[in-house]
DNA sequence: AGTATATATCGGAAATTATCGAAATATCAT
DNA sequence: ATGATATTTCGATAATTTCCGATATATACT
């Protein structure tokens, strides 16, 4: 296969995946680090990891190192793809997509360590169904 | 998972897919029935139908039958959702997709029959790699 | 140095998806 | 009706993906 139809699948492949595209919507309110993420949409913290490291790939997300935390941010709406931009635009109106980035302000009106400590400390969690 | 989140991700996935992707690159060029796809791309008609299927079921694509013919093609572009609008936009750079598209040229110029019963006649695919 | 904490990677079981030939269905042509 | 042909569905296997706890790595704080 061609280089850049892979590459072009593995970009498509990167969003359509429930929790990425959740971690890929709620980045549209500003940059968050992996255990803001984590406590928002209650998943583990290795999750959002993995999440973050395909987004990442796939040249969606940047990221920005400050001491332990590691910011990340949405690519600038000028280098976003036009697809990204389409997809970004739809997932604006998603009703879960939208109670996620509302219970991420909450979480962003924390402060960090606060934040990061409850989700270490926090329990399994407790799937609803395979697959997130 | 909400049923909007989901229906999104269904969406998503199925053009993440490079056979998928392929077949909707090539319907930019018109309705093109099964077969002249299978002609085309050189994979077996059951392996376009099934890429087919997913594609209407995700709403990219519209069918028309006429006899023994069902001719796929794109939804209209005004209702198309931006995130297919910018897909498209980003398919049509790539080199593979765009010699598909060539090649489709090429098919189309044949009567269909002709190239029916050629796609019936045909040996199986070598594969090159697992996974068109 | 030693402890705490944030993120990343690993391992591997479970779920999902891909693939294509074979069989089924639907329509056309005689 | 019979046979031909276009498309779809089925069945089964192989390949891939998902998921999360455990472990590793990296930085901060004392």
């Amino acid at each position: 296969m061609a280089e850049e139809l892979r590459t072009l699948v593995e970009r498509l492949k990167a969003v359509s995946h429930p929790l990425r595209l959740r971690v890929l919507s709620l980045l549209e309110l500003g940059e968050l680090c992996n255990c803001q993420i984590a406590e928002t949409l209650q998943v583990p913290a290795s999750s959002v990891s993995e999440a973050l490291r395909e987004l990442r790939r796939a040249g969606f997300v940047a990221e920005r190192k400050d001491g332990r935390w590691v910011f990340m941010s949405l690519v600038s709406r000028e280098l976003a793809s036009p697809f990204l931009k389409g997809l970004l635009e739809e997932a604006a109106a998603v009703p879960e997509l939208q109670q996620d980035r509302a219970r991420a302000q909450a979480v962003k009106a924390l402060a960090i360590p606060v934040v990061c400590s409850k989700v270490q400390r926090d329990a399994p969690i407790a799937r609803e169904a395979s697959h997130v």
